[in-house]
DNA sequence: ATAACATATGATTACTTATTCATATGTACA
DNA sequence: TGTACATATGAATAAGTAATCATATGTTAT
């Protein structure tokens, strides 16, 4: 796999002592997935101001009903929002703070440059 | 696009009004792929506590040089690592603290459950 | 029950992207 | 200047994924 290289013992040894595990870090991938959507973006983006249901985000954002509906269900099994059915709606909203934070972190690199 | 739906008015109206920019929320999404990859987010991992060279993440990842490299282009782009050359060697190493801040809230996250 | 509304889903297509393999570039040293 | 080392890169393949279209499911009211 890795070809033989200069001696990065010390550096190696050191870092390895501090490794995270290869499924955590599979899991934080999956989660930094769902965020690397402009699609799910948007819809983390309008949902942080306030919960809504499938229509109203999809006029928001200017995404079609379906996109959208596929999108929360990707959203909503990597448990970044929750549903709650009223009548014949779905109101979707942020499962929890962090998620928000992290959202808020991401546009905060891009806005601050 | 939309079709017609139940009068969102109210919570359209209110939400338009703190809208993001879609070019914004477009390169908050790049910013997000950027950790979306097990790969980078194992580089990104190991690099958090050390600058290493090339070599040294791909034995402590395991994953082969040529697939480090090119990851480490990506992250590159996406002015999340910086290069330094020395002699033979290019070290990386995150670009500012954000980088790291980011990660850290994902890692919580998961860690946390 | 039936019609209308709101959302979800399956299949298909188009696009993106990660890895591998082979090789090129760049650096140091004899 | 030639050789070995460290990294980068291009092409090709393979795998993943997002949007659309058509339709199904579930809910309410008549």
């Amino acid at each position: 796999m890795t070809q033989e290289c200069c001696d990065h013992s010390k550096e190696v040894e050191k870092v390895k002592a501090l490794l995270v595990s290869e499924e955590t870090l599979y899991d934080v991938a999956e989660l930094f997935k769902a965020f690397a959507d402009t699609t799910r973006i948007k819809i983390i983006s309008v949902l942080k101001e306030e919960e809504l249901c499938v229509g109203a985000i999809s006029e928001l954002i200017n995404v079609s009903q379906s996109a959208v509906s596929h999108q929360l269900r990707v959203l909503k099994n990597s448990k970044i929002v929750k549903p709650r059915r009223e009548g014949k709606q779905m109101f979707y909203s942020l499962d929890d703070d962090h998620i928000k934070k992290i959202y808020d972190m991401g546009l905060e690199h891009i806005i601050k440059g």
